[in-house]
RNA sequence: CGGGGUGUAGCGUAGCCCGGUAUCGCGCCACAUUUGGGAUGUGGAGGUCGUAGGUUCGAAUCCUGCCACCCCGACCA
C-alpha cells in the first residue's frame, strides 16, 4: 500500500484512476480497453447486483441467458440499431487457429477456417433476443415477456477508463415485450424508476430522472429515458437507461401475437440496463482525497475492528469482547471484519480501511477495556467519538444508516448548489466555464441548436426532466418559444 | 482513429543526448524492538531495461515495426 493519493482538486481524473486501483476495485489488463475487477471491486458489483435483481424479480422479471455471438445477417436486421453500433463492435472471421509454418513457436489464424457468416461480439443483445421471442411469442396469452439477463458485452472504445469506459463491460440488459403501446411505455418508466430508486437508497447518488432528445436515443428505440447524475468535478454521469422500443424490434424480427380479438399485431418492445459505469459512478459521486467514501449499503464491509494492544494477553483479550460484537452485529445482518493482523500497525490499518472507504472504524485498546468503551470513527465525516461499548450493537446500526443519508445528502446539496438556471447563451458558456454542474435553461427544441451548443461549448443536453414544470420561455441562441427548460452539462 | 507524451524490480524513479548489462526511495523476506494515525534497526532477496527485429565486437542507450498507458480531439453506457 503506497502513501499519497493525487488531489481531487489537482487532477481529478489522475485522482480518480489512482483511487480506483489503489483501492483494490479493478487494474489495466494485458487486453487493450479491458480492464480486471479485483475482489475487493468485484464484491461492491455483486452487492449492486443482488439488490438489483431483488428489484427485478419484484417487478414480475425473469433471468435468462442468450449467446454472446450474434450472426451479421441477425445484427442487421433492424437498421437503426445496427448502423448505430456497427462502429464499434468486434467481429468473429475464423473458427481455428494453426501452428505459424514460417514463425515456429508462433500460432496464425487458419485461412482455411473463414466462418461462412461473420459473428458479432454482442455490443448489446435485442437482435438475439428478438429473434429468439419470435418462437415464444405467438398469442396474447404469452404476454407480457418479462426478461432480463446478466451478461458482458463489448463495444470497442476509442479511450477507455476504468468503469467508465472499457471495451468489455459487465451489465444486466432487461427485454420485455408487451401487447400494447401504454403497456410498454409503463415498463419503461416503471424500470427507469426502479434504476433511480437504487442510485438515490443504494449508491446515495442523487438523480435527474429525464428522457434523451432525438439526437441522444438508444439507436432504434422511440424514447430513451434515463437517470443522470452529477459527480463532484462538475460533470454529469449517465447511470442508467430505459427504451421504448416501439414496434421496431417486432417488426424487424416479425414478433406477432394473436390477439383476443382474433387480430394479428406486432408486439411492442422495452429495453433497459445499467453496467459496471455505476461502480464509476459510485466513485467519483462520494470520495475524497483520503479514499474511497463507500455508502453503507453497497460496503462489502461495513465496520473494520482494529485492535490496539500490547503483547499477545491484550490482543486475546480484546479479541474475546471482538468476537462477541461481531457475532452480535452479523446477527444483524451486518458486515464486520476484524483486522488482527500482526504485521500492520494500527495507523497503517487506519490509513488502509480509509483508502478502501469501509463507513464504520472501531479501534479498541487496554484503555477501551478498563473503561468499557471503543473508540467510533465515521468514514463519511471523519468524525470520532468514545461508545460505551455495550451500547455498540444498537448504535452502530444506527449510524450507518445515517452515514448512508448523509453522504445521500450531501451529494444532492452538492447538486442543487451546482443547478444553474441562465437565460443568455453568454451566461451558459460562462457558468460551464467556471462552475460546470447542471445547466437549466431553454431550448428550441431543434437538433440543429443543440448540436451548434454542444460544438461551441462541448455540453450536450442530459435530458428533459420528467418533473420539470412547464415554464415558458425563448431559446437563449435562437430567441424560438421554448415551452420547459433542459438539463445541459458537459458529460463522462 | 489523428496530435503530443511515457514505458527501467511489486510501485515511483536515475541512467539514454555522448553505446561497455543498471541508481535511489518505497515495498518485499528474516530477526529483534515496537503497536491509540501510514514504526525503527540489522541482514537479505528481487531486473528478459514494454515487445519483436536491425546496426555494432558490444545496446536500457542508436534505428524500425508492434503493444500498452497518460493527456488533447473525434466516438460512446
Amino acid at each position: 500500500m503506497s502513501k499519497g493519493l493525487p488531489k481531487r482538486s489537482e487532477d481529478y481524473s489522475l485522482w480518480y484512476n489512482e483511487l480506483v486501483k489503489k483501492a483494490g476495485l479493478a487494474e489495466n489488463s494485458a487486453v487493450r480497453g479491458c480492464m480486471v475487477i479485483k475482489p475487493y471491486g468485484f464484491a461492491i458489483w455483486e452487492k449492486m447486483q443482488r439488490v438489483l435483481d431483488d428489484m427485478f424479480k419484484a417487478t414480475g422479471h425473469e433471468n435468462a441467458y442468450f449467446p454472446l455471438f450474434v450472426p451479421k445477417s441477425l445484427f442487421e436486421a433492424e437498421e437503426q440499431n445496427a448502423e448505430g453500433f456497427a462502429k464499434e463492435c468486434a467481429v468473429v472471421t475464423h473458427y481455428r487457429l494453426q501452428t505459424d509454418p514460417d514463425k515456429p513457436g508462433k500460432l496464425r489464424v487458419d485461412p482455411n477456417a473463414k466462418l461462412e457468416e461473420e459473428l458479432i461480439v454482442r455490443p448489446t443483445s435485442e437482435a438475439v433476443i428478438w429473434n429468439t421471442y419470435k418462437g415464444w411469442i405467438q398469442s396474447y396469452r404469452d404476454l407480457p415477456l418479462l426478461i432480463n439477463q446478466w451478461a458482458n458485452v463489448v463495444r470497442w472504445e476509442m479511450r477507455t477508463r476504468l468503469f467508465l469506459r472499457t471495451a468489455e463491460f459487465l451489465w444486466q440488459e432487461g427485454h420485455t415485450a408487451h401487447a400494447t403501446a401504454e403497456e410498454a411505455i409503463a415498463e419503461t418508466k416503471q424500470m427507469l424508476e426502479v434504476y433511480a430508486t437504487f442510485a438515490e437508497q443504494y449508491i446515495a447518488l442523487p438523480v435527474i430522472r429525464g428522457v434523451k432528445t432525438p439526437s441522444e436515443r438508444f439507436a432504434g428505440a422511440l424514447d430513451t429515458y434515463c437517470i443522470e447524475g452529477l459527480m463532484q468535478d462538475g460533470k454529469a454521469l449517465q447511470a442508467g437507461t430505459s427504451h421504448f422500443l416501439g414496434q421496431n424490434f417486432a417488426k424487424a424480427f416479425d414478433v406477432k401475437f394473436a390477439t383476443k380479438e382474433g387480430g394479428l399485431e406486432y408486439v411492442w418492445g422495452t429495453s433497459w440496463g445499467v453496467s459496471t459505469r455505476l461502480m464509476g459512478a459510485l466513485v467519483m459521486a462520494h470520495s475524497d482525497d483520503e479514499g474511497l467514501v463507500l455508502p453503507p449499503k453497497l460496503a462489502p464491509i461495513q465496520v473494520v475492528i482494529v485492535p490496539i494492544y500490547k503483547g499477545e494477553e491484550q490482543l486475546a483479550q480484546i479479541s474475546e469482547k471482538v468476537m462477541q460484537l461481531k457475532k452480535e452485529l452479523e446477527a444483524k445482518g451486518i458486515s464486520v471484519k476484524f483486522d488482527n493482523r500482526d504485521t500492520e500497525r494500527p495507523g497503517f490499518k487506519f490509513a488502509e480501511w480509509e483508502l478502501k472507504g469501509v463507513p464504520v472504524r472501531l479501534a479498541i485498546g487496554a484503555r477501551d477495556l478498563e473503561n468499557g468503551t471503543a473508540e467510533v470513527a465515521r468514514r463519511d465525516t471523519k468524525e470520532k467519538s468514545t461508545q460505551q461499548f455495550d451500547s455498540l450493537v444498537t448504535y452502530i446500526p444506527a449510524l450507518l444508516d445515517e452515514i448512508q443519508e448523509n453522504i445521500y445528502n450531501r451529494a444532492y446539496t452538492f447538486r442543487e448548489e451546482n443547478t444553474t438556471k441562465v437565460d443568455s447563451y453568454e451566461e451558459f458558456k460562462q457558468v460551464l466555464d467556471t462552475k460546470g454542474g447542471f445547466v437549466l435553461a431553454h431550448w428550441d427544441g431543434t437538433p440543429e441548436t443543440e448540436e451548434r451548443i454542444k460544438e461551441e461549448t462541448k455540453a450536450t443536453i442530459r435530458c428533459i426532466a420528467l418533473d420539470t414544470p412547464e415554464e415558458d420561455g425563448v431559446d437563449m441562441i435562437t430567441g424560438k418559444p421554448s415551452k420547459q427548460r433542459v438539463y445541459f452539462a458537459k458529460a463522462y
